[in-house]
DNA sequence: ATACATGAGAATGTATACATCTCGGGAGGG
DNA sequence: CCCTCCCGAGATGTATACATTCTCATGTAT
C-alpha cells in the first residue's frame, strides 16, 4: 500500500486527484480525461469516474455540459466571497444555537478549546503556528457541532471544505510579528465574545461577531496578496 | 423513447429516481440497491450508479459509510431550517447586490417580473395559482441572477433545489381565501421593497427583507401542518 | 449466556469490450 | 474565399463478467 491512502482504488484516486487540484497541478478550467487519468493512476476508468463524481460533490469539479468533468476555477473575488459566505453561515449557526440555547457542558468544552489556542503562544519567541491552525479549526468545528440545525451545519461544512475558505486558511501575515500578535488578540477576544453571546442567548450579537470574525481572514488574505513573494498554498487553485 | 425525459440512460434514471424520491415513493432512510434499481429501470448498473451520484450532488441522497446510497431523510425541523437558510442566503445575495450596485436595466426587468405576479390575480374570482408559482419562482431566480457573487449564487440555488425550500413551495393556504389575499399583498410589498433597497444600495434593509419574506413560507407551512387533511406534495420526502 | 469464528449470500468494486456521441478538420460546392 | 457537410479520432456512455468486501445468521468454544 505504497501510494496514498484509502482501501479502494476509487478512494485512492479521489485522494490523489484532490491533492493535485488543491496543489494547483491541475489548474481551474482543466478538462479531465478518464483514459489519461486511468493510465496515470494505474486503475481502470470506473474508479476514476467514481472519484470525479465524489470531487464534484465536494465542489472541486464541475460537470461539463456535454459530459465529462472540468476543474472548477475560482477567481480572487470568489475567494473573498467564500470567506464572506463562511462568516454568514457561521453567524447563522451561532444565532440558531443562541436562540435554541446551549448546554453548560458544551459551553465549557468550547471555552476549553479557546484556552488551548492561547497555549500555542506560551513561548512568545516561538509560536507554534501549526498547532494554532489545528486548534483554531477545532474551535470552529465545535461551533458547527453545537448548532441545532443539521441543514445549516452541513452547508457550513461544505463551504469550509474549500481550502481557502477554512477558518485557518490564512492564519497570519508571515513577516509582521507585531501585526500577528494584534490579530491573535482580536481573534481570541471575538472567540470569547461569541461564547458569551451564545451562552446569553444573544443571537444577533453572535451572528455579527461571526461575520466580523471572518473579516480577519479576509484582511490576512489581502495582506498576503500584497506580499507577492510568498505564494500561499491555499491559493493554488485560484486563477485569473 | 416513451419513458421520461433525457437522452442518455443515466439522465433518464436520474430523472426517474428523483421523481420517486420527491413523490415519497422512496422514503428517507431507504437504502438503494444498484441491481434492483437497474432491473426496475431496465438499464445496467452503470447508469444507475451515475444517477445516484448526481442525486447525491443535489443533496437528495447520502453515501452510506460502507458504500452505496441512502435516501436522505428530512425532519420537520429540517424543513423549517431550510426555509430559514434560504432566507439567509437570499438576504446575503441581495445585500451583496445592493453593495455592488445594480444596473437600471436589471432593476426594470425585476420590476416587470413583480408586475407579472399581480397579473395572476387579475380575475379575483379565479386566481391562477400555477402561474403564480411560476412567476414567483421567476422573480426569485432573477434576484439570484443579478447577485455579483457566483459562490453565493450557487449555494442559494443549491438550497432552493430542495422541494420544500423553494420560494414557491407553500404558496397559499388552500381554504382561507381572505388569508391568501393578505399573504399576497404582504409578499408583493416585500418584493417591491427589496427592489427599492437594492436600487438604493441599502444592503442591510434588503437582507432583512429577504429574511422576513422567507418567513411567509414558514407561516404557510405551519398553516398547512395544522390542516392535516391535505398532504402537500413538497412534504412527501419528510419523515418523523 | 456471551463472545467470537465462520461461511454463504448478496452487495459494491473493478476491469474491459463495445456502443454512441462530440467536435474539429478537410473536402467539395457555392 | 467561405460555407457546409461529412467523416473519423477520441471522448464518454453502457453492459457485463469477475473480484472483493460486507453482512449477518449460524454454530461452537469458553
Amino acid at each position: 500500500m505504497a501510494e496514498s491512502r484509502g482501501n479502494t482504488n476509487a478512494k485512492r484516486a479521489t485522494y490523489e486527484l484532490r491533492q493535485r487540484i488543491i496543489k494547483g497541478a491541475l489548474p481551474g478550467g482543466t478538462r479531465l480525461f478518464e483514459v489519461a487519468l486511468a493510465e496515470e493512476l494505474d486503475v481502470s476508468r470506473t474508479p476514476v469516474r467514481e472519484a470525479m463524481s465524489r470531487l464534484a460533490e465536494e465542489g472541486l469539479l464541475e460537470r461539463a455540459p456535454s459530459g465529462g468533468f472540468v476543474v472548477r476555477s475560482f477567481s480572487h473575488s470568489d475567494v473573498v466571497d467564500a470567506i464572506e459566505l463562511r462568516g454568514v453561515l457561521e453567524g447563522t449557526a451561532l444565532r440558531l444555537t443562541a436562540e435554541a440555547g446551549v448546554s453548560d457542558k458544551d459551553i465549557a468544552q468550547t471555552k476549553e478549546l479557546v484556552d488551548r489556542i492561547d497555549g500555542c503562544f506560551a513561548d512568545p519567541t516561538a509560536p507554534n503556528l501549526d498547532l494554532y491552525s489545528e486548534s483554531n479549526a477545532d474551535f470552529h468545528d465545535k461551533l458547527s457541532t453545537i448548532c441545532p440545525s443539521s441543514i445549516v451545519r452541513s452547508e457550513l461544512e461544505r463551504v469550509k471544505s474549500l481550502p481557502f475558505a477554512s477558518p485557518s486558511a490564512f492564519v497570519f501575515r508571515q513577516r509582521d510579528r507585531e501585526g500577528m500578535i494584534q490579530s491573535l488578540v482580536l481573534a481570541q477576544a471575538q472567540h470569547r465574545a461569541m461564547i458569551e453571546a451564545i451562552a446569553g442567548r444573544e443571537g444577533t450579537r453572535a451572528e455579527a461577531l461571526a461575520r466580523e470574525h471572518a473579516r480577519i481572514a479576509r484582511k490576512n488574505l489581502e495582506a498576503k496578496a500584497l506580499d507577492a513573494n510568498v505564494a500561499h498554498p491555499a491559493m493554488a487553485l485560484v486563477v485569473e
